[in-house]
DNA sequence: AGCGTTCGTTGATCTAGATCAATGAGGATC
DNA sequence: GATCCTCATTGATCTAGATCAACGAACGCT
C-alpha cells in the first residue's frame, strides 16, 4: 500500500507541515511507511546514516552504551517527531521502538537533496533541532548536577508536560494522571541512576502524597508545586 | 571602527562562510564587533534571546546552574563557533568569557530575518547545530554512566581533538601537548564532578604515565591509547 | 624580597547511591 | 486455576566520589 502524505496523521506537527500540497506529492515519492515492532530497532549506534524518518505512531528511545553494557537514553521520540542524521555520514545513537510503531523512511541521500531544494522545510528541521539541543543541554544539568530525588521529580514534571496533550488529564488545574510508556530500567537509563533508586524514590514521593502510583505504568502528581520545589532543589520538607 | 566581514579572521571558518561578497556587505551593516573582558557575561541564563554572535577570538563557557550555585558546564565555545539562541525568545543558559574575547554581534530578529532570507547561510547553521547536538548528546552518556576515571580520560581525548589546530604538537605521533584554557574548577563543572576528584584523577593518570603535567594548565599525553582504553572502559592495569 | 591571595594537591571521613540478595505482584500460557 | 516469567519493591551492605580540612605552590602587589 502506498503511503499518503495527503492523509498523514502527523501531517500538521512534523516537519512535513512546510511544505504545500504540490511539494507533497514530490515527498510522498521518497518515502516509505515501515512498521516496527516494540523492541526492534531502527538504526544501530555506529551505523552509516542512510534513513531518516518521520514518527508517525508508537515511541522510540535514543540511546547510546558502553562496551559492558552501561547504558544512557539519550532522547526519545514520539509521533511527529523527526528521527536520524541528516548532513551526516554516521548515526552516534541507536533507535529503538519502545512500543509497536510505524515510522515514515526516506534515504538519507533523497531527503538530503529534498531539504536543501526547500529551505521552508530545511528552516523546521534547524527549529526541531534547535529545541532538542535546548532540550538535551537541560539534561546534562540533571545528569552531571541533580541528586536522585530530582532527577526523579524533574523526569515527573516533564513527562506529565511532554504527555499533557495525549493521555494526561488536568482535573481542577493541578491532578494530573499519565502513563509512563516505559518501564523502571528505562526510566533509570533516562536518568543516570539503578533501578532501585528510582524504585525508593518513587515511593518516597508517594509515602509523601506527592504522588500516587495507581499501577506500575499509571503516574498521578497529587502536589505540582511541591513536586517542583524537589526538582528544582531537592527539598523533602517535613509533610 | 567599523568591522569588516572581508578581513575577519573567522570568515572561513564561521556560518560566515556560506555568503558570497555581497552578501558579506549586507551583513555587515547588521553586525557590530564587541571584545568581552575574562569573566564577563555575554548572556544570561533566562534572558530574553535578543542577542547572537560569532565567537572571533577567546573562548566561551555555557552553563545552567541550580538556585544553590551548583553549575554544570554544558558546551565550550572557540573563534569560529556560533552564540545564542536563534529562532526562540528565552536562553535557557549563560554564556560567559573564559579568556579575553572577541565577539560578532548581531540583534537576533535581525538575524533571524537574514538568515530566513539566505538558505546558505541557515543550512550552515543548521549542521553547526546538528554537529553539537551529537556532542552533547555524548556528554549525556559521560555525565550520566561513566565513572570518575572515565571521564576524566574521555576529556583530555576530547580536549587534545578540540585543541588539535591550535597549540597542539605532535611529536613522533604519539606525543601531544595542550594548554587547558582554564582552571580545575571548570573542569569539574564539566565533568559533573568535584574539583578533588578531577584533581586526584589526574595525579592518578601521572603516577600511572599515562600523561604528564608539566605545570597547572598544561598537559602532556604521554599513552593516548592507553588513555583511550580508560575512557572506554576505565579499566586502569598495573603498569 | 616579603606577603597575601588564589588555585591545586593531598589526606581523612562521610554518605548518596550502587550493588547484592530476597521477596512480591501482575500477566501470559497451558 | 496452577505455573512460569518478567518486572517492581524492599532490605542489607558496600563503595565511589563528595565533603571537610589542611597544606603547598604559583602569582601579583607593595
Amino acid at each position: 500500500m502506498l503511503s499518503n502524505c495527503e492523509q498523514c496523521v502527523v501531517r500538521n506537527k512534523s516537519i512535513c507541515s512546510a511544505l504545500d500540497p504540490d511539494e507533497l506529492i514530490a515527498i510522498n515519492r521518497l518515502t516509505r511507511k515501515v512498521a516496527i515492532k516494540a523492541g526492534q530497532a531502527l538504526i544501530w549506534e555506529g551505523d552509516d546514516s542512510l534513513i531518516v524518518a518521520n514518527v508517525v505512531e508508537g515511541a522510540f528511545k535514543l540511546t547510546s552504551s558502553l562496551e559492558d553494557g552501561r547504558e544512557q537514553i539519550i532522547g526519545l521520540l514520539y509521533p511527529s517527531d523527526f528521527v536520524g542524521r541528516p548532513f551526516g555520514d554516521k548515526n552516534e545513537y541507536s533507535v529503538t521502538a519502545l512500543a509497536d510503531s510505524k515510522v515514515c523512511v526516506f534515504s538519507r541521500s533523497d531527503f538530503d537533496e529534498f531539504v536543501r531544494e526547500h529551505p521552508d522545510l530545511e528552516h523546521k528541521l534547524l527549529q526541531r533541532t534547535l529545541t532538542e539541543l535546548d532540550r538535551v543541554r537541560r539534561s546534562m544539568l540533571l545528569l552531571g548536577r541533580k541528586t536522585a530525588a530530582e532527577r526523579v521529580a524533574s523526569f515527573l514534571l516533564e513527562m506529565s508536560e511532554r504527555l499533557a496533550d495525549s493521555s494526561c488529564s488536568v482535573v481542577g488545574g493541578n491532578l494530573q494522571l499519565f502513563a509512563l510508556p516505559f518501564g523502571r530500567q528505562q526510566v533509570a537509563d533516562i536518568l543516570g541512576l539503578t533501578i532501585e533508586t528510582v524504585s525508593r524514590q518513587l515511593t518516597q514521593l508517594k509515602k509523601n502524597d506527592v504522588i500516587a502510583l495507581p499501577d506500575h505504568r499509571n503516574v498521578q502528581i497529587l502536589d505540582p508545586s511541591r513536586l517542583q520545589d524537589i526538582a528544582d532543589a531537592g527539598a523533602i520538607t517535613a509533610h
